[in-house]
DNA sequence: CTACGCTTTCCAGTTACTGGAGAGTCAAAG
DNA sequence: CTTTGACTCTCCAGTAACTGGAAAGCGTAG
């Protein structure tokens, strides 16, 4: 399978696919005499797998660490439950700022009166 | 006042501030001789209303539109409303996608037994 | 006078790609 | 057999918003 064919395959941009195959992260089967990469259908299950723990937001390295476990037919379901975890919490952690900062900008809209005068709540505050 | 203690009353590292100058966001009052940066009351005032801003989750660029705004006296609360709207409908498109990744994420988790086996909801999931 | 701390500029690295240039490859059409 | 067009290769640069570090200059206290 060429580069396309399993980037189109993964659901993901050719360029992502060569940029994972440069950092290491998932590498094609082999290359053809040309220097194409070639991908079999464990490579691409990889790729695939890339792409949805990406889409749970985890970095490259921790799908370096998932995609170990993957691979590792002596993982434990502990391990990866620990990972997942540590990102539950940072989702979390996130979430709780977000709903601060969505609290506070919400406040300061709904006190602006959004007319042609100058004086803002929004700007009295950002000066403090 | 030295590049340290501005730094220091807006509550920003150095190396911030130096850069907010490079950029052009907030340019120090003048320089010394030496070339040292000298800041005034303004410039601090302007150090902290762009750290706020950041707080929010204002880029850059919307830092500076918030500045033009700032120190325009001819400004309108409608113009400083409208962009503050449109960050909080980004903040809460964001928290929406959170919301559905936690949701996920915390259901797999559930289901992950944590034991010493390999079998996990969370790999099968990914491998999808 | 010297030592120390602060400042300067410039360069590189971070994250996870994305875009583009220039050159090589492949398969099909004429 | 050649040509065309699509595809691929590598390498370089840029993104956002800093951050770290090197090498050199400045300022003041002892």
């Amino acid at each position: 399978m060429t580069i396309s064919q399993a980037a189109a395959a993964a659901g993901l941009p050719v360029k992502t696919v060569r940029y994972y195959a440069d950092i290491g992260l998932v590498k094609p089967a082999s290359r053809t005499r040309a220097g194409y990469r070639c991908y079999d259908a464990a490579a691409i299950r990889k790729l695939v797998f890339v792409r949805r723990a990406r889409e749970f937001g985890f970095s490259i390295a921790e799908c370096r660490e998932l995609l170990d476990l993957y691979v590792d037919e002596r993982r434990t379901s502990a391990d990866v439950k620990q990972i997942a975890a540590r990102k539950l919490s940072e989702i979390e952690q996130k979430q709780r700022e977000l709903q601060c900062l969505h609290d506070e900008l919400a406040r300061l809209i709904k006190h602006c009166r959004g007319d042609d005068k100058p004086d803002c709540p929004i700007m009295d505050y950002l000066t403090d």
